[in-house]
RNA sequence: GCCGAGGUGGCGGAAUUGGCAUACGCGCCGGUCUCAAAAACCGGUGGGGGCAACUUCAUGCGGGUUCAAGUCCCGCCCUCGGCACCA
């Protein structure tokens, strides 16, 4: 059978024509299997490092339908967002006609290496049909409290000129151009995600079949710790100063407190100060400053004392108030209790301004002689300097300490998470627009549900200017209160993209319900997604997001599933050269150079063939020309088998006979097994090739009947279909077959023919392998021994002395102790 | 610093969880075909030693358990990824 352009083609109008992956989520009669791979964002061509991810999924798709399960495998886009904008102004083309430009050339790309999406379902995040649903979700997020705008120190991007959530700062950076972020107070649009702290944190032990290095991320993300919040009182004042600590066995040593320099009380107490002016002043500087991790080693800790002071409310002494650069603003309050005995920023900040230090924890083993601390003492040990909780062991003096505080209404115990609210309004064009009015005497109000979508307005400008482009729309923010019909202002900055894709696998279930963002009922019924696959880069951001609009949804009654994505499976990069593929490189590989020399088999068959694929892979055209050869050997088979003529055996199957259909049932049983684990296609294909190899083999020993070869080139292309589905498909057609592979189970394991009475095992003296013997298995143990005992090569090294010991372990060896 | 993954031929990587290390593929070497080359096909291929049967050393390093260790235990080294002034 020749492999061409032509068979892929074939193949690809006949599964469209057919319908063969639309699917109908109201039918019920096999088990459903929801196989979701990350929907791309359509920034440009897809080359073949893009390509693992959709062939991955394609293959498991494949598979489990072969499997008898009802399996909806969607596709869609990602389509709005900052990179989609900065493209389109770089190209000087709307953003939209460049998205829809893009979507349309991967659309054929996709088609072109015969992945089996049901387009019926496909959904587009920049159109208002999407957006409006997006919308929707902002308001009801908005109903229950958990969207509010507030000023707060913000992540600020100054090329890309808008703010960002603290999941895009990658090291300090901006996650889409790698700027230094800076800190910004402004006023913006957040979704309480950190109310679902807790459970984010709590459910992921529902999410077993993921990566542990994702949950562990997710977890270090959300970074919860216990501690105790402790009321600081102001001399002279009424502000009280909350501070959250998990070392409270160290209160007495606490000898400053340290403000962030956007503390919401900071005004108040340096309203009177004497040196205002130089702490503006220095507020100023540090409010520059770069939080990349690069520049914090080397920054050095500074601060400005505020002219106040507190109460250590365990030692009554006054304890001057500072404001420090290294003190963060979204971490509890803004403000820390200073023990620079045992924590080494407050030791060197301590140093710096001579500072007192006083050690309240002694190390288990040190004596106490050392009057002068080199470095804070981290650890725990044994509370000295500490009044009545002298002596506690750390541990104890922590319970002791707080319930003491709780008693005695200084402080409480309690929570602090790292994970941030999510900052979800971008000052850019190209989103869905926040669906909020400004009035002046009703104040926010949300736009009524009737009047959604708040359409996106065309606009010629689109330049990043610090502010949304759609400030200058007048017909866009020129409105009417909708409560009380006076003149308002619209909300012109949009949403977030992770707005967008923290639904979108909800939407697929039913993509043109008008009425709803989508049907409770059938979405009971097809989530949790049984299998997501995607890249590593969103363990945090998309996977952390969607759980929690997950969540919320679930608390309104619209989804039953506590979490959205049952298993995930995250994929390696491609590389190239070591690097990653990339234009500016020129390291990238075009499909459709490999596509018109090999078809879009030989493609698919490389990438799950490359490597395990949760790693990364080195893309190599060698390795690409050896696929080739091998599929070129197996439709070789195909052939043969077509002018092959034998005539019927004896009632017994002979060597060669029996050899083959071991090998096939054999290689049928570690196919499923190695993807029915975790996705072992490159192990999978490799027991492929052996069964071609052994069909080979088998067929120079002599002559097979007919219907084995048969049935080893038939279970050969059944088990590649998923991997390769064209020429499976031809293949299946040559063989007799009237219908698509696709419509045939998978092959099963016919145990009969893995029994074998006869085999091989290692003889081993002092174990290593010396001989082999062939055995029957149905020997006693004794018999074995004794005929490897009695081999002469073993005779000879055990020199006529008798062996301590023999060891036969079953079908596998004998081992000889001499 | 903390968390996670990993270290096996010239290369990508296997190894049914303690049982014949290096499957499969690439590359390399030899052969067939050809005037020749490429392609294709067939065979060989961990390192050292030996004409050879054979022998010896090999799964990051050092110990240990075991008849038997890539796999288990103890102590190191290195690489990659994530987080990181989180009080």
């Amino acid at each position: 059978m020749i492999y061409s352009r032509e068979t892929d083609n074939k193949w690809q109008s006949f599964w469209e024509s057919k319908k063969v992956f639309a699917i109908d989520v109201k039918n019920s009669a096999k088990p459903k299997y929801y196989c979701l791979v990350m929907f791309p964002y359509p920034s440009s061509e897809l080359h073949v490092g893009h390509a693992r991810n959709y062939i991955i999924g394609d293959a498991v798709a494949r598979y489990k339908k072969m499997h008898g399960f009802y399996v909806l495998n969607p596709m869609g886009w990602d389509a709005f967002g900052l990179p989609a904008e900065n493209q389109a102004i770089k190209h000087k083309i709307h953003p939209r006609e460049w998205t829809l430009k893009n979507i349309k050339k991967i659309t054929e790309q996709l088609k072109g290496w015969g992945i089996g999406y049901d387009w019926s379902r496909e959904i587009t995040t920049c159109l208002p049909v999407y957006y409006k649903w997006t919308q929707w979700i902002f308001l009801k997020l908005y109903n229950k409290g958990l969207a509010y705008r507030k000023e707060a120190p913000v992540n600020w991007c100054e090329s890309c000129k808008t703010v960002l959530a603290n999941e895009q700062v990658i090291e300090g950076r901006c996650e889409r151009c790698s700027t230094e972020v800076k800190q910004k107070v402004l006023r913006q649009w957040f979704f309480k995600i950190t109310d679902y702290a807790q459970r984010l944190l709590d459910d992921i032990k529902l999410l077993e079949q993921w990566p542990e290095r994702v949950k562990t991320m997710q977890n270090n993300w959300i970074g919860r710790s216990e501690g105790v919040g402790i009321d600081f009182v102001v001399e002279n004042s009424k502000i009280k100063l909350n501070c959250f600590t998990t070392r409270v066995d160290t209160i007495f040593g606490a000898t400053f407190l340290a403000l962030n320099w956007g503390h919401a009380s900071l005004e108040e107490l340096i309203k009177d100060s004497p040196s205002k002016k130089d702490i503006e002043k220095f507020i100023e500087k540090i409010k520059g400053e770069s939080l990349s991790p690069r520049r914090l080693e080397n920054l050095a800790k500074e601060g400005i004392f505020t002219g106040k002071y507190a109460l250590n409310p365990m030692t009554g002494k006054k304890i001057p108030i500072w404001i420090a650069n290294y003190i963060l603003a979204g971490y509890g309050s803004g403000a820390a209790m200073c023990v620079p005995a045992h924590d080494a920023r407050d030791f060197e900040f301590a140093k710096k301004y001579k500072l007192p230090v006083v050690e309240v924890v002694k190390a288990p083993q040190s004596q106490a002689n050392s009057k002068q601390l080199k470095k804070a003492y981290e650890g725990e040990g044994l509370l000295v300097n500490s009044g009545k909780f002298d002596g506690l062991s750390s541990k104890k003096a922590k319970v002791n300490i707080a319930d003491y505080m709780e008693a005695n209404n200084i402080g409480k115990r309690g929570l602090n998470y790292k994970l941030r609210d999510w900052l979800v309004s971008r000052q850019r064009y190209w989103g869905a627009p926040i669906p909020i009015i400004y009035c002046p005497s009703c104040g926010q109000v949300p736009v009524p549900e009737g009047d959604l979508p708040v359409l996106l307005p065309e606009v010629k400008e689109f330049l990043p200017t610090g502010k949304s482009p759609l400030t200058y729309i007048d017909e866009f923010h020129k409105t009417k209160c909708p409560k009380c019909g006076a003149k308002a202002r619209r909300e012109t900055d949009t949403m977030d993209t992770f707005v967008d894709s923290s639904w979108y696998y909800l939407r697929y279930i039913s993509p043109r319900e008008a009425n709803k963002p989508f049907i409770t009922k059938d979405i009971d019924k097809w989530l949790p997604v049984d299998q997501y696959i995607g890249g590593v880069e969103h363990a945090i951001l998309h996977l952390m997001y969607s759980r929690f609009i997950n969540k919320f949804l679930m608390d309104e009654g619209l989804v039953k599933s506590p979490e959205p994505f049952k298993r995930l499976f995250t994929q390696g990069m491609i590389v190239k050269d070591g690097a990653k593929m990339s234009k500016s490189k020129g390291n990238v590989v075009s499909p459709d150079y490999i596509l018109n020399k090999y078809g879009a088999d030989t493609m698919r068959l490389y990438i799950l063939f490359m490597g395990p694929p949760q790693k990364d892979a080195e893309w190599q055209d060698e390795g690409l020309q050896g696929i080739w050869r091998f599929i070129q050997r197996a439709l070789r088979l195909v052939d043969v088998l077509g002018e092959y003529k034998a005539g019927a055996g004896p009632k017994e199957y002979n060597l060669q006979e029996k050899n083959l259909l071991k090998k096939i049932h054999s290689t049928i049983k570690e196919v499923t097994r190695d993807l029915e684990g975790n996705f072992q296609f490159n192990t999978a294909i490799s027991r492929v090739m052996e069964l071609v190899n052994q069909t080979y083999k088998s067929l120079a020993q002599g002559s097979l009947r007919k219907e084995i070869f048969k049935e080893a080139v038939d279970t050969t292309f059944l088990l590649l279909s998923p991997f390769t589905p064209h020429i499976s498909e031809e293949v299946n057609e040559i063989l007799g077959n009237k219908s698509s592979i696709l419509n045939r189970s998978w092959p099963k394991v016919d145990e009969n023919h893995l029994k074998e009475e006869e085999l091989e095992v290692a003889v081993l003296v002092n174990g290593k392998v010396k001989a082999k013997l062939k055995i029957n298995v149905n020997w006693p143990q004794e018999e074995i021994k004794s005929k490897a005992l009695a081999l002469e090569k073993v005779k000879k090294l055990l020199s006529q002395k008798p062996p301590k010991k023999v060891i036969y372990v079953e079908r596998k060896i004998i081992n000889i102790v001499a």
